[in-house]
DNA sequence: CTCATTGCAAAGGATTTGCACTAAT
DNA sequence: ATTAGTGCAAATCCTTTGCAATGAG
């Protein structure tokens, strides 16, 4: 749990840089969450543990957290970012309920190998790839709540 | 050619939407294109063209496009939209150049087939999904022009 | 004490919208 | 004539940046 916190906490010592409250809360809210969190989203927790911060400083506090590699940046085209902690997972996908917004996580072998054939076979060098499927979730489909 | 602007004209012909020169000029540069546009794209392609049109008329043409089936929205990630012909080819992925921005299209039946499988896995009515694949292509990793 | 962080407000880029004006039917 | 489209500017949404005040080391 609070592992990725201290990590946190001893990346910005080890950079010099201040271990401020503000830094601990944003990192204890995106790294404690197990959702893809939006900036709002950060900042509305934040708000509603009575430690808020200001938006500025949730964007500055997320682009240390994705420098220091504990945190991942994700746009599933929403048009806003989300994040997510960089747990243990190597790598893996997402699906993404169109309705309620809720993200799912899978990870798949094959389809990485597959990325990097055809990567190959177009001549690309492959940095990377994100596959998002869409659709509608099991609670969502049942009807309204 | 222009058997897709044609199908435009019936389309806005057949919804009582009025068949304006700029509408058709818009039409002409997004479905005329191999490329994967933004709406600055067009915008910039028309005023070369000399017949230059406001980007809010643009946005709204493209989203008449888009509604008639003739275009696609993709996103990329990038920060903007991009839009893309819909050919006859039903459904294809992406590889895209981190470098030149330039957009490759591949298609894969099997991963079609996977992303369909891994939706009912989770229970989640699958209503699309989106592929990318991120890297460098043949030309820019040949080093600068 | 010194320098980086914070917060707020202003700036930015992409996209949308309000409204007077113009054009299509 | 009607009705919808156009252009421009203003407004929005998400994110970034400038700067004075504040806090960490």
């Amino acid at each position: 749990m609070s592992s990725a916190l201290d990590a946190f906490a001893s990346y910005l010592r080890d950079h010099n840089l201040p271990v401020t409250a503000q830094r601990l809360a944003i990192a204890d809210v995106v790294l404690g969450s197990e959702s893809h969190l939006s900036a709002a989203d950060v900042a509305r927790e934040l708000r509603s543990r009575g430690s808020a911060a200001g938006l500025a400083t949730v964007y500055r506090t997320i682009e240390v957290l994705t420098r220091s590699g504990l945190v991942v940046e994700r746009d599933f085209g929403e048009g806003f970012k989300r994040y997510e902690t960089a747990r243990d997972t190597p790598h893996h996908e997402h699906l993404l309920c169109s309705v309620c917004g809720r993200v799912t996580e899978f990870r798949n072998e094959r389809l990485e190998r597959m990325t990097t054939l055809i990567a190959e076979q177009h001549h690309f060098s492959r940095q990377g790839h994100r596959l998002v499927i869409y659709g509608t979730c099991d609670q969502c489909r049942r009807g309204p709540i």
